[in-house]
DNA sequence: GTGTAGTTTGAATCCTACG
DNA sequence: GCGTAGGATTCAAACTACA
């Protein structure tokens, strides 16, 4: 299987998009990207948070938000939008087997739960990842929001043919059929990637085990797995450990030089310690 | 504080609304309801659930699955603008203070919550219900569903004087605060009204404990808490039991007639057993 | 090295009364 | 509507410091 990981900085459409990272914004790259390309798509697009005021917690420190200019949307009909143009190219490049993952919270997902199901993709399982160590809702004002949703759907209702490792999950289940709530941990300590003064690199990095459970929920190996909002590509970092090959596209070239370390890291074969991309 | 219930047969807008039953068509009822009228709503519309073929089990038994005509739609249309006209109804008759409880599962959430974006309400929190005893997938082909998604609102983002019982939720929870994943059964044993010959009464009844947690979460005693949707009235017991006051409407006047039963039971104060309403 | 106590922090639509 | 002052508010995991 093919090991080396490509960077594109310039995507023309005819460079080889196996085990690649091509920067540019998804719509466009996907636009050169040929139909029916892909196996599974794991998507974790900007969640629309719209934060109302600065929150402090007890002790008078600072909450340190989502406040990247890349989750900032004018309003609903502008993240719908956003929303229906990069799915309908996402369904262009899944093969007709493959299925979907979108990640999201209750900010965005009913918007992009409706905008699948009126592209006609047929949702097959709504997926709850429960964290064990969310942040309080400091004010008391709300139940503590402890969870996010996945999606996972197939292009079309009458697709049969999806991929899912039923056996493999009920192992990793302790012999019971996988159900739909999963419990992670959020995403921290030596996984959790940071500068020297210890800022986040990416401010929703997602928990590597999370989306491992995905892939190997619905893809074999040597599958084709795409995402279209890469960050510092956990996604690829999951399918490359699992012998999966991957495409990422990601906006920012920042997050990238950072997922560089971490395949580093992986073809070290460092598993003991690969996720602490400083050692 | 008023203790009678009321079945309201032919209502014309001018009979009394406290702790009364109403048989019609949810949204036109409404219609003869003041604005400003309620504290709370909970609210379980049908789920427009498609089940393509008829299920069955793998010892050959016939899954039954919700069938039934009111679940019906013909189209993610036509339950969308189902969905809106009965929300911007419910906007309508809620205090300004109140707040909204819908519950749905992916067959239908994603379009609620996104219509109820739209119309302006402000989701609060979404709530996963996790089945403690679900139904499996026996098929395989899936992980089994072992959620459903409680959305709680309230109509404006600018509205700050909603009711929630921070300290009683903290209290439930064993003195840390209430997160939004819900462990509960199903409706099962005792509580599930079944007729002489076993059959459900209702095919979707909701866990007493589920709706007794969302009320003593979000009203205050003496509160008018509504439900459009009443089935066999789980809202209305359980607001009665708390001391609320409540406004039911429901189509179907079959149900009603064993919402009574359960009312019944209730003043009768049989703590111990009330749920069963054929003693 | 080990154990304990203290500190930090996470996709957050997080207040209210009064002038 | 706005600005400001007052006052009530947090859980789990991982890390650091220090004995």
């Amino acid at each position: 299987m093919e090991k080396d990981i490509k960077r594109i900085d310039n995507f023309d459409g005819k460079a080889d998009i196996v085990n690649s990272i091509i920067i540019g914004d998804c719509i466009q790259v996907m636009k050169m990207i040929k139909s029916n390309s892909f196996d599974m798509v794991f998507a974790d697009p900007p969640y629309n948070m719209q934060l109302q005021n600065e929150l402090y917690r007890p002790n008078k420190t600072k909450v340190d938000g989502v406040e990247d200019k890349w989750d900032k949307f004018d309003s609903f009909k502008s993240y719908d939008e956003f929303t229906k143009d990069w799915l309908k190219e996402v369904k262009r490049v899944m093969k007709n087997s493959a299925t979907l993952w979108v990640i999201g919270s209750y900010h965005n997902i009913f918007r992009v739960g409706s905008i699948l199901q009126d592209l006609g993709f047929w949702i097959l399982n709504d997926i709850v990842w429960i964290k064990s160590n969310p942040m309080p809702n400091f004010r008391g004002v709300r139940f503590t929001n402890a969870t996010e949703t996945l999606i996972w759907a197939v292009k079309d209702k009458k697709i049969k043919n999806y991929t899912f490792n039923y056996e493999e999950m009920k192992r990793q289940n302790g012999g019971k059929q996988m159900r739909n709530d999963w419990y992670f941990s959020i995403c921290n300590g030596i996984e959790r990637l940071r500068d020297d003064s210890g800022k986040k690199i990416h401010s929703t990095q997602k928990p590597l085990s999370l989306i491992e459970r995905a892939i190997l929920a619905s893809t074999k190996e040597g599958d084709l797995v795409f995402d279209p909002f890469a960050g510092t590509c956990t996604t690829g970092v999951a399918a490359y450990k699992h012998n999966r090959r991957f495409t990422m596209i990601e906006k920012e070239s920042f997050y990238i030089d950072w997922a560089l370390k971490r395949f580093k890291n992986l073809q070290k074969n460092i598993f003991g310690n690969y996720l602490d991309v400083n050692r």
